[in-house]
DNA sequence: CATACTAATTAAAGAAGTTTAATAAGTGGA
DNA sequence: TCCACTTATTAAACTTCTTTAATTAGTATG
């Protein structure tokens, strides 16, 4: 019980930034008293910081704290093919530095452990990393990890905690970037549905949530949308494939509107998402209204999810970045 | 946090029939006083009863204790077109009376109040009941019922507390069919995914759980998979009807496997579930196995759900009785 | 600048569990 | 049948949080 409540209290100081006990206790449903303790001893800690005073309202004025931001720093890890993107964390969850390098999955874990190693030299209060990669994860070890020899079946997890001492995780790539999305749109009820669909270089991809929480599937396999059976002959990458490679400019902007469609019709009749998610470069505003006329012919249109386009990359690094501070809010588990 | 102690002691007074205090409180991590304590005052109040002793390790024999059939009793009612199916069951579970009656969602209210009271008055302990329809449901109120007119958004949850002041719950048919079929599969990971699939009267419907817990959707629209874009110009209904109107024995068949294997790849493609159920009426041991070789032309076999073939009727009723003991166990929510 | 008031903090009492110790109720063999 | 032993049950001490009361530190106004 008690870290859960020192949990909620980082959690708190998070979203608020700078908040008195007595706010804290009202928004978590923790007694006064409680909340009032635990700080005390967080701040003995070093966790938590006294800021000052807060703003009266005709008695004495509340004293107000904030986490303190050198208590510790987590690194996000952005693992991709061309680069690995490095983002370090303080304890407030501010960016205190960032640098891209080249990629390490083709290179192998050699690369990996000396852009680690530079990281981790430069911030010597490195307590937690969160890895973003391409590929199927389970239980911080990535499988069918496609073309990167050198990391086939290898486990990034046991490699951070063991060759640097770092609380890690790992994630897969469209996990974090659902994450991302949903922890940032503000769904009123608490266990809502996202689907985000991403073009990638290897096909289309997908990450789900389902009542709130990601789906992995039975095989950490969830989101290999490629193989939809969209068409009679094709898939849906092959349909893709077939679109993107159309000469005719008009041609190919209806194919592509029309196997979105198919592939927003597929969900609507499944899990009943309430937003589905396509990436930007791909589909502007324009052309995901189309597909929602598309889709309207194939369903009723009660049945559909609001299509919405973000930023892949954005999504994605905003989803590391929460899955770091979480991290870093419990470094065990 | 008391609450939760009861309904901890029921669920496994229900799963194991008897049990010592000492059993409980092994298996619900709760202190052995306290369920002790617990159960004292469950006797008490005639909801538990002290059966006799258990059998010596070589000490002090130690008493055991049961759920008191005669506390309570819950139906479980079943409404489709055709029929309405009661069933009531006592506070241990076991069936003590079933019946099957006409029909009342063509009729309307009116008969279904009728046959409600029937029902109460032979059992003056009524306190639950729970409705399974073939339509979705919010807040215990159907909507886009097709072709019952009588109840169109007819709040049946309102309607059976307040006429008959009974703690009521109501539930799609696929919903608890799914619901049944997973409570029996002893899943060993505590979130499984399960899609089950059932050819209705008006359609193919799917019930779906993902990570242990059923998915309703957005707008409660979650398993309408009539609509799924499987060929170029058919979605799945279509499919399903051209196939089953066949002539050739041969084709019919043929065309049969191809749709569902379609449908099964879908699934395989984004939750990645572990097992796909078939009502057994449609198709046999034999199918399944040709369905999954029709799969893996789709998609890596390993990416496949275990497939299953099962009872639709027998894993409805299920499902509805044990919606109703849970209901029993924390008659409120 | 003193006094009445308001709100923050601290302290004490109470509730609900758990852990540990003590007691009661058997078992089984000499 | 008695006694050593095992196990169930009960009681007591202790944790941890909440609720309620008391105290303290300010604010604001005449």
């Amino acid at each position: 019980m008690g870290s859960m409540i020192r949990h909620q209290i980082c959690l708190q100081l998070y979203k608020h930034v700078e908040s008195t006990k007595a706010e804290i206790a009202q928004n978590t449903d923790i007694s006064f008293p409680t909340i009032s303790k635990a700080i005390d001893a967080m701040v003995e800690a070093g966790e938590v910081r006294l800021v000052g005073l807060g703003k009266s309202s005709g008695g004495r004025r509340p004293s107000t704290y904030s986490l303190n931001a050198a208590f510790m720093t987590g690194a996000a890890v952005c693992l991709e093919r061309d680069f690995s993107f490095y983002q370090l964390f303080d304890y407030e969850g501010q960016l205190i530095f960032q640098k891209k390098l080249p990629g390490v999955l083709e290179a192998g874990p050699e690369l990996l452990q000396k852009q680690l190693q530079t990281i981790q030299q430069a911030n010597s209060n490195l307590r937690v990393i969160v890895l973003g990669v391409p590929a199927p994860v389970k239980n911080g070890q990535v499988f069918h990890i496609q073309g990167y020899e050198r990391f086939r079946d290898f486990n990034f997890q046991t490699f951070c905690e063991q060759q640097f001492g770092l609380s890690a995780k790992v994630e897969n790539d469209m996990n974090a970037t659902v994450s991302g999305y949903y922890d940032r749109g503000n769904y009123k009820q608490d266990f809502a549905s996202v689907v985000y669909l991403y073009f990638g270089k290897n096909g289309p991809g997908a990450g789900i949530i389902v009542n709130g929480s990601v789906v992995r599937g039975s095989s950490s396999f969830s989101g290999e949308i490629s193989f939809l059976p969209l068409s009679d002959v094709r898939n849906f990458e092959q349909l893709l494939t077939e679109a993107l490679s159309t000469k005719d400019e008009q041609l190919r902007k209806r194919m592509l509107l029309e196997s979105v469609s198919r592939f927003v019709v597929t969900f609507a009749a499944t899990v009943n998402p309430h937003t589905i998610v396509c990436s930007n470069t791909e589909l502007t505003a324009g052309d995901l209204i189309e597909i929602r006329k598309l889709c309207e012919e194939m369903i009723p249109a009660d049945y559909l999810p609001e299509l919405v386009s973000s930023d892949w990359e954005q999504d994605y690094f905003y989803g590391l970045q929460q899955l770091t501070i979480a991290k870093m809010f419990k470094e065990d588990e």
